[in-house]
DNA sequence: TTGAAAGCGGTACCAT
DNA sequence: ATGGTACCGCTTTCAA
């Protein structure tokens, strides 16, 4: 298999140097003289010698790799999460190993294992026990993606129930709905209790009676449309409104309601959250809030990086990024006046 | 950062042993008295001791690692990809490295950089160069993920020609359709080039003329929704059938159609690849080819693992899995009766 | 400036 | 069955 087997000591002896020689001119380190160097980057080139990886980690007590840890990646969403994250460490000559714990049973031990392979991890929020969470924290630096953590584990997520308690004030204040329902599973994941919490807060502040429960789906097209199906099954109690947690599942029940023959919004109102690239393109384009995903894992892999290289330091705080409501049509509104921030 | 730093030697004088027999108990290889064993499981027991990866890997001169390469991951297509990937990795303890060469220019280079990381490699057809594929070959085991590489690489991959004319004349006979359009990019994709010729190939065999060119676009559901808005502008030269080259693509220029306000399928056909759980929840249900993705990846996978165990060994053959022709509603049956494999 | 040698954390061969 | 020890490939003191 080629080449790869040459060694330090190898082009130390072609070069008639020493290793600690090679290894200075390899890595720009110390003062070597113009002649040493020479030699050496001849030899160097002339064989092809790359240092290995292994000794080299061994050497320096580092992997220069990062995890990074999620239910079971699908979507638009895991898709700029995964390359927000790749973006800060492969500039930091960080690789990136990933591990779906999706529906495997021993995912505690799965990312205590990865552990021992990465200088630090990055967890979706809810992906793991809280006991592993304190475990894996005490092996690696550990950074909670998009959810909260124990006290001492960092996180980076966004405002998601200020932003929730917007939209669906919009919904029950400006555009007068009544029969809200909420599609998500707040259980899993933090970031959708949190826009269940938001979604019940609006309408506590509106005296409208909320749903008891939420609609238990997953996170994808496919649920939204089951979630639609099942929703209008029943004309008399179909809702006014299905406030998606998050773009994705929206679709899904755009579609699932436009296939029943309903019309959107004049029927019923859908709204997601996310603004994924499809939600400006349907028809009606969705009413959501954008969250800056990209900048979350960007962020995520920054605090890991720099808690890498500053052992010891002080636990980053965490941070907390804004979103934007945006209006389009699918909440019923014909053009999209209010847009901006949060606003609390 | 606790107690990892704890080492073979250290676990070695705290249990009165020796290193080797340390190692022996902790990876249950060679003969160890009862009495032994006791000692050294109490003293790991107390002090948290898991060897390190690194020296382990060292030692061995093995990652327990692979690497997965791809363009650029979206839609439900690389999450089956990766989860089958890592379903066969994870059961044979080796981790799994990602790299989206999306939008990098240097991504050859990075290529290479993880082959000094991981023990073998799997690389989506079409995302580096064929110089860079051969240099990496060279490295580690590679296998060419859905498509082909050089005549030493080995590949996994489905029978996409075939399977793409198979489709397209049941549009051109079963269904008497003329005007054929074929949405997606044969330029990077060895996937799609392949598609475009069974699509090609079933035009050549029906004696109609196939459109001079495809339309060109990314493989996503904004992607087809941006097509179907561009082949609808003008009704003079509106195609009887979109033929997509994934579902993806598919499901956007259902949604752009829809959106139009046109019928689907009496206004127009529209038929996607792939079989993704959302194909047959639209409304109407897409007619598509359903491909076994997940197996496809844990294929690659098991070769690669396959030549790890046995390097120097002779290079495994290319493996081409069947496909199956999905018949539904978008293309304008009624019903589902012709179902079956790809036939040939 | 250069080189010898001591690790880094394990594994495994070779004696005993 | 057990222990001593030489690696694995590279980095980094410490002397010269």
């Amino acid at each position: 298999m080629g080449n790869s087997r040459v060694t330090v000591r190898e082009i130390a002896r072609l070069a008639g140097v020493s290793v600690a020689t090679v290894s200075r001119v390899s890595n720009g380190t110390g003062q070597v003289s113009e002649e040493m160097r020479r030699r050496v980057l001849e030899a160097i080139e002339k064989h092809g010698y790359r240092p290995d990886h292994l000794g080299r980690a061994l050497a320096a007590r580092r992997h220069g790799a990062l995890g990074l840890v999620f239910p079971g990646l699908s979507g638009p969403y895991f898709t700029e999460l995964i390359q927000g994250f790749e973006s800060e460490a492969v500039p930091a000559r960080a690789s990136v190993h990933i591990l779906c714990t999706h529906l495997r049973e021993d995912s505690d031990d799965q990312v205590l294992e990865m552990a021992r392979r990465v200088d630090g991890v990055a967890v979706i929020g809810g992906t793991i026990s809280e006991p592993a969470l304190l475990r894996l924290a005490e092996l690696v630096p550990v950074v909670v993606l998009a959810g909260r953590g124990p006290e001492t584990v960092p996180s980076v997520s966004v405002d998601n129930a200020p932003a929730m308690t917007r939209l669906t004030r919009h919904l029950l204040v400006d555009h007068g709905l009544r029969r809200l329902v909420f599609v998500g599973s707040p259980d899993g994941s933090p970031d959708v209790s949190e826009r269940w919490a938001g979604f019940l807060a609006a309408h506590r502040e509106s005296g409208v009676t909320p749903p008891a429960e939420p609609v238990r789906v997953a996170m994808q097209q496919p649920d939204g449309v089951l979630a639609a199906e099942q929703l209008f099954r029943d004309p008399t109690t179909a809702p006014d409104a299905v406030v998606c947690a998050n773009d994705e599942i929206a679709l899904g029940a755009l579609v699932g309601a436009l296939g029943r023959g309903l019309r959107v919004p004049e029927d019923v109102v859908i709204t997601g959250f996310d603004d994924a690239p499809m939600a400006a393109l349907v028809t009606p384009p969705l009413t959501t809030v954008r969250q800056p995903v990209r900048d979350l894992a960007a962020e995520a892999a920054r605090l890991i990086l720099s808690a890498v290289d500053a052992p010891g330091g002080p636990a980053p705080d965490s941070i907390v990024l804004p979103t934007e409501f945006v209006v389009r049509r699918s909440c019923g509104c014909a053009t999209e006046p209010p847009t901006g921030g949060t606003g609390k």
